[in-house]
DNA sequence: TCGCCGCCGAACCGTACCGTACGGTACCAC
DNA sequence: GTGGTACCGTACGGTACGGTTCGGCGGCGA
């Protein structure tokens, strides 16, 4: 693999942090690139210089932000049961911190919003450095557990799925739409656990479906 | 209940598909309002008397298409229990139909997009009158099935939720971002089938819980 | 001390779009 | 015929924003 990856130098990841809260608090409508420059102190053609376009400014926010997603890389073989499940646990709470926080909230919907346009590389860059990221942890954590006899997934891609519908359901997309966390669908852990439990039901280690119930 | 909602007058009403086709080809910022008065041959005048303000035609544009999302109310009372499969496969099939397509995407994504500002009208109206229907739909039929001893579901909501997730998983996200439903995926009918043998695994006839396993 | 470089701040330009105003037309009531 | 209403098409004002240009300033090497 290549350096840490740069990528930006500090002052500009100084500016691009301004400009993700901006997003954050007023959405891509509040994102102009006067805004950008006076909230961050720089000039215009400054951003013109590192970004050289508006949409290479967004594109710079999602990939800065992207930077910061961290892979806890441990190890995860020699898992008993219990630690495996408990694994499951805090991914799933990771999980439903990550998707309800404000930062991506924001970039969802910024990326979302422009996913009209052909190709929309925004939609693309979120997917590829975000959201397959985390389909990745998940995926080697349940291939782990796989080969341990923890849990039966036949394929870790259907499975991870199957993990994430339990975990998030509808909730992502309602807050998308604006709709906030309230009452027990704020309480992320004990969300963790059940779907958790669900999820081990539907894929126990002894068998060989994939949930299907025989006959 | 009241007469079946005129809400718009006919003419008004074709405006609207206009500009509904308008935003299915090319987003939000395809939406000017001169654009819709040359889509729709009308005049822009005619736009600001009947909806107020642009923002009043996203919002008809999103009560128009909710107005035709038909519940086939249909009687859910004495189904056996592959009938009532059959329903839950049914709905299952539909709403990846729905969710899949590209008016449901571009309205979701016009929503999503102008989630930021506070109270996010367009979001609570997609909520209130798209989402929350489907949700009624299957809840009534969960509710049915669970009142003839087909499944073990105490509270419908938490049942429906579950549900969705199952079905829905995260394609809904990525297609939200732009990305095409491939392979697989794009087999409706097969994932629908599967996705209810896990819903009835969850929540089998003779179960007291939940989903999770004693102890 | 001098010139070069990177950057800031501000002014500027062209354009796109919202919202309104106005002239012209078809239709209806009387 | 006459007035009224609803509508179309277009032109216009005002504004906001993306992108460019310019003057000035501090740092830095020679």
């Amino acid at each position: 693999m290549t350096a840490p990856a740069p990528e930006f130098t500090p002052r500009q990841n100084e500016v691009l942090a301004s400009a993700l809260r901006l997003v954050v608090e007023g959405g891509e409508k509040a994102l102009t690139t006067a805004a950008v420059a006076r909230a961050a102190n720089c000039s215009k053609e400054s951003l013109y210089r590192w970004f050289g376009d508006r949409d290479g400014l967004l594109a710079a926010i999602v990939a800065h932000q992207a930077s910061k997603v961290r892979v806890p890389h441990e190890n995860d073989d020699q898992l008993s049961a219990s630690a495996f499940r408990e694994r499951l646990v805090t991914f799933a709470e990771d999980l439903l911190t990550v998707l309800a926080g404000d930062t991506s909230l924001a970039l969802n919907r910024l990326a979302i919003g422009q996913a009209s346009r052909e190709g929309s590389p925004l939609g693309r860059l979120l997917l590829e450095r975000g959201r397959l990221r985390i389909a990745t942890r998940a995926r080697v954590l349940l291939e782990a557990g796989a080969a341990q006899g923890h849990i039966a997934a036949v394929d870790a891609t259907e499975a991870y799925r199957t993990l994430y519908g339990l975990i998030v359901r509808d909730a992502h997309g309602r807050w998308l739409l604006g709709q906030e966390p309230e009452g027990a669908e704020a309480d992320f852990a004990a969300r963790a656990n059940l779907s958790v439990d669900q999820f081990l039901t539907l894929f126990p280690p002894d068998a060989q479906n994939t949930g299907r119930p025989a006959g």
